[in-house]
DNA sequence: TGTACATCAGTGAACGCGCGTTCACTGATGTAC
DNA sequence: TGTACATCAGTGAACGCGCGTTCACTGATGTAC
């Protein structure tokens, strides 16, 4: 049996390939929606050529499935640090969340954001097996946003606030990143933060 | 001159054609996405064959941006209506917005529901000619949910809850049209109306 | 340690299909006299 | 009113391009002895 006791695991090449691919279908698949996620871009955005695609993937949908998956991990784990560091330093980790989410930063950063945010109304579009680890991302927004939340604060409140910040950033987007855009950014902040976050 | 004078005035045959392709895009955009609107597609929902699209638009292109305005101002006006309605007969009509929005019917109906909510994801996408149209409908219905609420309240709530109305209804059709995606319209419906329509 | 061979990751040409677009043509509607 | 002609809406075949997928091949890595 090889060494694979010591972490971090090193990865065989295939395991590093596979994993380059996933992260540049995962960035473009949230910058360019599921159209734009192409076989033989995707593998020239991995430094290979699209030929062996197929020796990683059964179909362009199995990476499709792959992709969000880590762009739901990945944009989780930073939206999850954030809150956490805010609790550690004693201030309010909702407000963490809501500057953080619904920042100007986030409004043009589309490829590292929230996947949820990026795909909402494609993915409901999607085959099953593509809609599964969707379904996934939302819940595990929903439960983040509570987490940011008081103890006990209904279930409800956080599946309402994570509507609005999907709801607001996508609105915000469709206007443009421009200043159009970041006025709805700022307004949906400031009316969220007056409602939930007053001391 | 023809006789344009009495209302409703009288399609030609070539106007009204024109009419049913515009309508039958409109329905095929909210229902598959843009990657959902061929031209073939559309031309043989509305019962004609794909040749003569070009001699009613310029390109598919131009076909999806009437079809956005189209769908958007249908859509908002059975929102506008129901709204009307609610006050007419002195109901609440932040309750008949919310509770429309976020139907189990309209989870499911796409096709003939709130273009943003459709489209949000891939709108941002999209090249300017698209994004117009687009940021009037996302315009439109902030001002339809300011409308709803009581005179002088701050533009701010009604951004928010605009966004909070597309993000949920998302959210929701992410997980499916099924029990849970009716729980989270339901929770996210409670959550908005106990924050804002306590009598 | 060195040689011969097997395995494996990646290459690049080629395929078939769908889709936006073009165009010569047809049958129906409208107009001139 | 009737005939001849022009205009117009719609037809259907054909095009070129992009993209997912396949496959025979190559060069590098690893293994047996």
């Amino acid at each position: 049996m090889p060494n694979r006791s010591a972490p971090p695991v090193p990865l065989s090449r295939r395991d590093a390939t596979h994993e380059r691919i996933v992260e540049a279908a995962s960035r473009a698949l949230r910058h360019e929606g599921f159209a734009g996620v192409g076989v033989a871009d995707v593998m020239r955005r991995a430094g290979l050529t699209h030929g062996g695609f197929y020796a990683h993937f059964d179909s362009r949908e199995a990476l499709l499935a792959e992709a969000i998956a880590r762009a739901g991990r990945d944009s989780g784990a930073v939206i999850e640090r954030r809150i956490e560091a805010a609790r550690a330093r004693g201030l309010s980790p909702l407000r963490a969340l809501v500057d953080g989410y619904l920042s100007d930063a986030h409004l043009g950063a589309t490829e590292s954001g929230c996947v949820v945010a990026a795909l909402s109304s494609e993915l409901a579009r999607q085959s099953a097996p593509l809609r599964a680890p969707g379904a996934k991302r939302v819940d595990n927004l929903i439960a983040l946003v509570l987490r940011a939340l008081p103890d006990g604060t209904p279930e409800e409140q956080g599946v309402m606030i994570a509507g609005t910040l999907v709801g607001s950033l996508q609105l915000a987007r469709t206007l443009g990143v421009n200043a159009r855009g970041k006025a709805l950014l700022a307004a949906a902040r400031s009316a969220l933060l007056a409602q939930y976050d007053t001391p």
